[in-house]
DNA sequence: TCTGGGGTCCTAGGACCC
DNA sequence: TCTGGGGTCCTAGGACCC
C-alpha cells in the first residue's frame, strides 16, 4: 500500500483568524502587521490583488490603505495560536499521523487510495469546526506535497499531484521548498531554472554545489521520500525572546527593564516545556535602517553554574551580561535574550555547591507565580526589574480582542 | 517618524588528541 | 632538508523556513 503525504495549509492564516470573529472582513482587503506594527506578514487575497507584497513596511502602504480602505490589524498571537491548535486537533480526528509543521501548516500521512473527495471532506470539516479555510495538496513526498498545495490554493482547495513533471516544468526553481535566494542564484547561473531541470540534475554535481541538503531536495522531487513525518515533536534546542521597541531607547534603565521582561518570558517558556538552560546570551542593537546614526549591535554570554529555569536567577545573569554592552548615546531599537544548552528539567545533574532547600523553594515560587499569571493574566506577578511604565513597549495599536483565551475579551453578541 | 520574531540544520575550519 | 595521519569536538556563519 502506498504511503502519501498531504500538506494542509491554512489560507492567509492570520487574516482568516481575524475573519472568524469579524465576518464583516469577508471579501475586503485585510492586512495583519508584524510585531511592533512594522510590516505586512499576512494579506487577504484582496490585499494581494492590490499589489501588497509580503514584508512591505507599514509606512510604505499608507496611501494604498487610505485609498482602498484596507483593514489593518496588529498581530494577535494569543488568538492565532489557539485557533491553530483547534485546526490541528481537527486533523487528528482523521488520523494520528499529523506533524504540526508550523502555526498554519501540518503534514498528514495517508495510506492507500486517497480520492479528491476524501481530501475535500477533510477540508470542509476543518472549515466547519474551526472557521479556518485550508488547502490540501497530496503527493508522495513532503517537497512534492508543498507543490501540490500551491496548486490546490489557486484552484479548488484540494489537489492530488498525479503528473508531477508537467507541473514541475512550469515551476520556477526558486519556488521549490528549501531553495532560497542564494541557491536560486547559483542554479540559475547553470541554467537550472525550473523544478523539472532541478529534478533531472546530476546528483554528484548537486552534492558538490549544495551539499546533502540539495541532494535530499532532488530525491524528494523524484518521488523518494527523504524527509520523514515527525510525529513526535523534538524538544527545542534553544529559546529566544526578542522585541523591537515602540520607540528608540537611550536609557540603560529602559534596556534593563526590557531585558528583564524578555528573560521572564523566556524562563516561563522553559518551565512550560519542562526544560532548563545552561547558557544565556543577551543582545542589543540599534536600527540598521537608519543611515544617520551609527549601527551598533553587541551580545554577551553568561554560563549558569547549574541548568535553571528560575526567573530570578536568569534575570540576574541577564542584567549582568547587559551591563558591558551598553554605550551612552546610542539609539537602541531592539533587545533580546537567548537561552541555549537546554536539558530536560528533571534530568539535571546535581550541583554540589547548591543549597537544595533554597532550590526547592525557588521551584515552588515559580509554580505559584505561573499559576497566578495564568489565572489573572501575564505579568500580574513579576520582578520589579521589569518596570511599571514600560514606555519602551512594542507597538500593537490595532490588535483585535483575544476572543478565545481571555474571559474579559469574549465576543459579545448583541 | 515608521522596516518582525523564532527557529533548525549543515559546513568549514581550528583546536586538540593519540 | 626533512616536518604523519586520522579522528573528534567545538564554533561561527550561512542558508533556509514560516
Amino acid at each position: 500500500m502506498s504511503r502519501l503525504i498531504a500538506l494542509v495549509d491554512s489560507n492567509n492564516f492570520y487574516v482568516s483568524c481575524e475573519r472568524v470573529f469579524n465576518p464583516k472582513l469577508e471579501g475586503r482587503p485585510v492586512i495583519v502587521l508584524s510585531s511592533n506594527d512594522g510590516c505586512a506578514v499576512a494579506r487577504s487575497n484582496e490585499a494581494k490583488a492590490l499589489g501588497i507584497k509580503m514584508g512591505t513596511p507599514a509606512f510604505q502602504m499608507r496611501d494604498l490603505i487610505e485609498k482602498h480602505q484596507i483593514q489593518i490589524f496588529s498581530s494577535n498571537y494569543a488568538l492565532y495560536g489557539d485557533l491553530s491548535n483547534r485546526v490541528m486537533q481537527t486533523l487528528q480526528n482523521f488520523t494520528p499521523e499529523v506533524e504540526v509543521y508550523s502555526i498554519d501548516e501540518a503534514f498528514v500521512g495517508l495510506t492507500g487510495e486517497v480520492s479528491d473527495h476524501a481530501l475535500s471532506i477533510m477540508r470542509t470539516t476543518v472549515k466547519r469546526w474551526t472557521g479556518i479555510p485550508v488547502s490540501i495538496g497530496l503527493a508522495p513526498t513532503k517537497t512534492l506535497a508543498k507543490i501540490a498545495n500551491r496548486i490546490a490554493k489557486r484552484g479548488e482547495g484540494t489537489y492530488i499531484l498525479r503528473d508531477p513533471d508537467q507541473v514541475l516544468e512550469n515551476l520556477p526553481v526558486g519556488e521549490v521548498w528549501g531553495i532560497g535566494r542564494q541557491s536560486t542564484k547559483k542554479l540559475t547561473a547553470y541554467g537550472i531554472t525550473t523544478a523539472l531541470k532541478l529534478k533531472q540534475a546530476d546528483l554528484a554535481w548537486i552534492k558538490r554545489q549544495m551539499g546533502i541538503v540539495g541532494v535530499r531536495i532532488v530525491k524528494e522531487l523524484r518521488g523518494t521520500s527523504c524527509l520523514p513525518l515527525e510525529l513526535i515533536p523534538q524538544p527545542r534546542k534553544s529559546c529566544c525572546v526578542s522585541r523591537s521597541f515602540g520607540h528608540p531607547v537611550t536609557d540603560l534603565e529602559d534596556l534593563r527593564e526590557a531585558i528583564a521582561t524578555h528573560t521572564a518570558r523566556a524562563a516561563h517558556k522553559l518551565r512550560r516545556d519542562n526544560l532548563s538552560a545552561s547558557l544565556l546570551a543577551v543582545f542589543i542593537a540599534t536600527n540598521r535602517f537608519n543611515a544617520d546614526l551609527p549601527y551598533y549591535r553587541n551580545s554577551g554570554t553568561v554560563g549558569l553554574s547549574a541548568p535553571t529555569n528560575h526567573t530570578i536567577t536568569l534575570t540576574k545573569a541577564a542584567l549582568k551580561a547587559l551591563g558591558p554592552l551598553y554605550r551612552v548615546g546610542d539609539h537602541y531599537q531592539k533587545a533580546g535574550v537567548w537561552l541555549t544548552e537546554l536539558t530536560p528539567a528533571h534530568e539535571i545533574q546535581q550541583d554540589l555547591f547548591i543549597n537544595h532547600k533554597s532550590c526547592e523553594k525557588g521551584r515552588k515560587l515559580m509554580e505559584v507565580m505561573d499559576a497566578l499569571n495564568s489565572q489573572f493574566g501575564a505579568g500580574t506577578v513579576r520582578c520589579a526589574a521589569q518596570g511599571f511604565e514600560q514606555s519602551w513597549r512594542t507597538k500593537a495599536e490595532m490588535r483585535s480582542p483575544r476572543y478565545t483565551t481571555r474571559w474579559d475579551e469574549l465576543l459579545i453578541v448583541p
